[in-house]
DNA sequence: CAGTGGTCTAGACCACTGC
DNA sequence: CAGTGGTCTAGACCACTGT
């Protein structure tokens, strides 16, 4: 009988911790290709006897590897290395205005592109009084009205967002009804005639929050992104802001700089 | 006396782990206030008499907190509320050409835009065949240049960065050389005759691995960008993928897109 | 049902920090 | 030196999974 541990030891006079060399030998397995995407790694009754360490030390070192994002741990079936899905690509015209005639939402055009089922959920529409992150950002203090949703792609939360539209603007318009219509509130932002000029994005990444973890479904050792887009027209007035926490492990952001 | 603690209990026979409602409480304790940044949550002694538990139940809760980025744990010291600290951000024109004009390459631009101290070591070159990640981007399969270097800011070490040039472009040239000289490669890359048109970068964020968490030295529950960015000269041509790994808590990256 | 991971207890010794 | 977190042992009971 052979097992991807077959040889594998640990020294326990080594300055570095039992539990760490343990992952060290696991996480060379699946880099070497012993442990293939989707493999069981050893149990953790195997790994006791095999190393002569106790279960705690076990635990630790397969802890190790599920906060790297290596694998993932399934409760009575057992320690599976993680599949890296292929991923969706934010393009950058994802904001372009031929979306908005088409009557598509940015999120909506996106996943059709690669062949996904979008849904939303969770929408929730509000006016309150603007969170001081966003006022700054909307240059003002007034109120705003607030929408909130979820995005999924293919039954799975990817992402959630919350829209900020100063009051003044969206007010008594589709923009504060929870269906905006076709194109989204992008669209009838225009037809109110704030005609959008351009974009900025902040994107910062970080371990989620608990409430983030659940809402998205998450697994351990995966980070969120956090996107702050602001949107202008062409008078130079920010006329929303839309801040997003995604699942990090269902993106990557792409974009395009030009040389100056 | 009073402490963080008073009047905090759970309940054994809830649903929810003892572990967890420990983490939960003491995650609201600083959410709330009554725990500020820099301050030292109870020890694992204090935990453990308060609540009753062993400690492991204790570890699993401070651990909780650690992997979420909320605390750091300092050996024979305490446990933090981590400071956040103000973070840098990429100005959307770090590759204008008049930073390299004026000599700079865009991280020292950038940084003394910030008044902070950039520095700059590990620097390795060497000619290589392409990974296939690489001649993906660089539309072609021919050896590189490869480049890489760390970043550090303030004496801290923030990001690292490699960077593939086709050889048939590079060799022989300073871009070849560990100091390619005034304005960094782009500079030299124009010099060449490869005006640079623009850049595309894709933007990733995961856990650490262990190699990177060491030479980032990064802390427990803090993720990484990886930012590939490739360079386009006036022609269309691939002429550098730029390969970086970034400490998330260093960074915010900015970005501007036009509306179409 | 047997096998898996999830949680918890009650100890032990060690390394690091600050007084 | 006392107090802190880091590592480790040797058990226990539970919840979930698949047969």
């Amino acid at each position: 009988m052979s097992s991807v541990l077959d040889g594998l030891a640990v020294d326990p006079a080594s300055d570095r911790a039992v539990f760490r060399q343990i992952a060290d030998q696991l996480r060379s397995a699946v880099r070497n290709g012993r442990l293939n995407e989707g493999d069981r790694l050893p149990s953790e009754a195997q790994l006791m006897d095999h190393y002569r360490v106790a279960r705690m030390t076990v635990r630790n070192a397969l802890q190790l590897l599920e906060m790297e994002g290596l694998t993932r741990a399934e409760h009575g079936r057992g320690v599976y290395v993680r599949r890296r899905p292929p991923v969706r690509r934010l393009a950058s015209d994802r904001f372009a205005r031929r979306h908005r005639k088409e009557g598509k939402a940015a999120f909506i055009a996106e996943s059709e592109q690669v062949g996904a089922q979008a849904d939303v959920d969770l929408i929730q529409v509000s006016e309150r009084p603007a969170p001081p992150e966003i006022a700054e950002r909307l240059n003002g203090t007034g109120p705003v009205v607030v929408r909130s949703r979820r995005y999924s792609l293919n039954g799975a939360p990817v992402e959630t967002a919350t829209s900020y539209i100063p009051a003044d603007i969206a007010r008594g318009t589709p923009i504060a009804d929870p269906n905006p219509g076709p194109g989204g509130i992008y669209a009838r932002l225009e037809d109110l005639g704030h005609t959008l000029d351009r974009f900025t994005e902040e994107v910062a990444a970080r371990m989620p929050t608990e409430a983030e973890a659940r809402l998205l479904a998450m697994m351990p050792g995966v980070p969120v992104f956090r996107l702050i887009r602001t949107a202008y027209d062409l008078e130079g007035r920010a006329v929303e802001v839309c801040d997003t926490i995604m699942s990090a492990d269902a993106y990557v952001l792409n974009y395009q700089l030009p040389a100056h």
